[in-house]
DNA sequence: GTGGTCTAGACCACG
DNA sequence: GTGGTCTAGACCACC
């Protein structure tokens, strides 16, 4: 399991808390009935206050990401990694929908927006070489 | 001219405000040294607070897009154009760098969000048909 | 609107005041499209942590109990009401659920347990004249 | 002596072992002076953490409703059955007093909450036949 | 050790 | 003025 916060993000940080799990979850790093970290260990690695941590894993919970085990912490449940799954895309499909509507009003043509798209897309694959 | 707010959108409405006055200017519907609605005018045409325009018009003028008529209103500078056209280009770089940035962050391929961009596209076509 | 919360109860502050909310909405105190108290405002007049009402107020507008007016404040949905009283009445049953499960699980008699209830109905009925 | 533990319930796992535990007294199942059952064997049987069923046996003892025989285990006080007759009254009537406060807080008529209270009785009597 | 609640106070974005 | 985020630190219940 291996969480990456981007502090100068315009998504707050619970936020990006909520994803990271949810995608260590849809890629399988951790599975059902397993724990995630406990809320003090994780605000430690990520250096953040433990009440944001808390705030996303509340959050998970009341999506029934996650469920607690009283006294011991809080563990995927059996249906996590599918809903997970289904999370992340909804998440990159509106987003794509909003900047797609947005260069729409904006007058920019589909072979602009794409081009932009591709540039970056390859720019990035460059990057983490 | 022709704005468009959605008040549905995560952005503020002041900056889609700015946003559309720019791309309005990028594209030719308004030209140099045009007038550009009035606060009152265009705060009734979008149904949205008066502060919200004003506060949009303020930033296009500190950033010397629009220059105040003395007593009539604000004009398109003779610059406004390049710069409008160049920062509608920086707006979509940034946005498609974030989202982009964010899905190698969650593991998704370069396929998967390809895919996903290509059929968002391809569906939003269809639509304005 | 009048809201009272029982410092003493099992229940944590925070969801003493979703569930005082709901109730306003439920009993027509608060309409659909009117506001709901600043959370700066019910701080003060419960005299607790504006943080505690902020969390209130996030769960129902994660429920879509609430909407928030950007910049301006949050308002009853439209279909509140409804849903407000619907969980008023899964809110109650589920604890007489659960007290009655506890008696049987003691082997109360269903007469003991029903004369319980009923010399308490009757006292604090006498209590409120 | 049969005990139930719902895992489900808001109750503390310990608590119920201790209601459990009582209600057992009060209803003769554990007279005066027999043993109730080991930690380590009541926590097996239950399947739940030991330290948990310790934490319950330590309130029974300090309470005096169970005395120590020293290296044989528990025993029920003489004056327990009383007292815990006693106790289940005021566990129940405690209970009852919040349920009814809150439906007056929530502005629930009498006869609201009385016909629900009925339905469930004569539901759970229906589910035991 | 675990999560959960609450307080206090700072800062930001929005209208 | 509004809500939203984040930090810091205290206290509690549970296992």
């Amino acid at each position: 399991m291996f969480l990456e916060i981007d502090s100068g993000s315009p998504l707050p940080v619970y936020e990006q808390v909520i994803l990271q799990i949810k995608f260590s979850i849809a890629t399988g790093a951790v599975r059902p009935d397993e724990m995630i970290p406990s809320v003090r260990e994780l605000a430690r690695i990520l250096a953040i206050n433990p009440n944001t941590v808390a705030r996303a894993y509340r959050a998970l919970q009341t999506e029934g990401i996650v469920y607690t085990c009283r006294g011991t912490g809080l563990a995927v449940s059996p249906d996590g990694p599918a809903r997970c799954i289904e999370d992340r895309s909804q998440f990159f499909k509106k987003r794509i929908e909003q900047l797609i509507g947005e260069a729409n009003r904006s007058w920019l043509s589909e072979s602009e927006i794409r081009t932009m798209f591709e540039e970056t897309l390859a720019a990035q694959k460059e990057d983490r070489k």
